[in-house]
DNA sequence: TTGTATTTAATTATATACAATTTAAAATAA
DNA sequence: TTATTTTAAATTGTATATAATTAAATACAA
């Protein structure tokens, strides 16, 4: 614990403007940005369980920085839901109970609908090959077995999607509420016998929205949902 | 500043358990919520305007606090969009621009409809008595003219409506989408030409709740929002 | 034993101190 | 004058110190 405060900075490197004229040197985040993006990481792949209490000071040593940035990321956790405050005794992380994932997706349900028919609209040539190629590669990684990159696959795709409804709130909004449930839709994911209906599933939603057709597209969508959260549920109740 | 930290507990009042049986006790706010709460409010009136950096030391000596709170203030209000953060230059309430509002008025006409469709599902007697008073209230206040106070009936009327969805992570985000057009809501309810048309609409969305009609809700509170958005944005052109 | 004080330890809440960085200002050279 | 360094001031980022509070452990009385 050295107590200097470097965080993914190129710093004392020696290297200069010339080596790389417009590089991306801005690689710089706050320690509270990694410390958020680490928690959030643990708490979504449940490495951090409910209920887990969140001490500043151990998470601190754990991380090799000191109380501040944890603190502060705990207050966005805290914000975004992911962790619960108790005052004075501190943050752990959130319960998820059945009913709060059945209120997250039934607003998900609304705003993936408004997505897509944004989409329909909005979306542009450019997205629509990236739409097609990250089909594919869903296509591809899940032949690979791992679920890790099935996963990355799966949300890159829908990424895609919500990103072509332009819609920047929707985008922000959207992002979140998939984060509740990434735990559950992770497993789910990890069901090889579901990945010839994802496959097909997401080829549907492709194809409407290739053809600007709304009303396919909401179809196809809502079906797409309405599986994951039957999977969902499903596996909650073991 | 004298270094205690106390912020609306009732301390050394001489204050025993019998004096209050079952109260709560519990008014406890940590100062960054305190903090939370007084920024937000300061920018959702105008008071801090989009742009305006948000210095801590400036703050805390405002306030009468030390950094630490307020910096952990504006974790929060940075991940709920309302300041923006540059970092290594602190942060600035954030820019609302046309696109942003239209983003945002779009996302929530969305979910006051689902709002709306679960109310009917879901309302209890109770809440619908509870409309029904709210409405007469908002009413009673336009004769006041006091428009801090028709506001607050207003979002008082929003709430009980929101709430009858009884899903709350739609209530939470429906009140973070409001809160963003606050400013400009305000504005709007302040025109007292709109009240007459605000009560008739407030009225039928109160009669289609109570006798369950999914459809009539639908159409009127659409008829609202897009009233309000016209509003909206005849205030933003000038 | 069981329940109630009392003390101790652990932890959060807040404040402050220090380091790194950026912005503004002043000085210097073209 | 206009650019370019250099210096100084302000500000953020991070770490640590202190205070207040809670939770646990212990001691004590019924």
């Amino acid at each position: 614990m050295s107590g200097n405060g470097m965080a993914g900075s190129m710093k004392g490197m020696g290297m200069t403007m010339d080596d790389n004229l417009q590089a991306n040197m801005d690689e710089y985040l706050p320690l509270r940005d990694v410390v958020f993006k680490t928690l959030r990481q643990g708490i979504l792949t449940g490495e951090l369980k409910p209920g887990e209490r969140l001490m500043e000071i151990h998470l601190a040593n754990r991380l090799g920085v000191s109380r501040t940035p944890i603190r502060e990321a705990i207050r966005k956790l805290e914000l975004e839901g992911l962790v619960t405050m108790i005052p004075r005794r501190g943050a752990e992380v959130a319960q998820i109970t059945i009913k709060s994932l059945q209120d997250v997706l039934e607003v998900r349900k609304a705003l993936d609908a408004l997505a897509i028919e944004l989409a329909c609209a909005r979306i542009t040539e450019e997205d629509i090959q990236l739409l097609k190629a990250a089909c594919d590669n869903f296509e591809q990684m899940t032949k690979t077995k791992d679920s890790t990159q099935i996963a990355k696959a799966d949300v890159e795709l829908h990424d895609i999607i919500v990103r072509a409804s332009h819609n920047d709130k929707l985008i922000l909004m959207v992002n979140n509420l998939a984060e509740q449930m990434y735990r559950y839709r992770f497993e789910h994911i990890k069901d090889a016998a579901q990945h010839e209906r994802l496959i097909s599933e997401h080829q549907k939603i492709y194809q409407s929205l290739a053809a600007r057709d709304a009303i396919a597209a909401a179809e196809a969508v809502k079906e797409h949902i309405d599986n994951q959260e039957k999977a969902i549920m499903i596996h909650l109740d073991k």
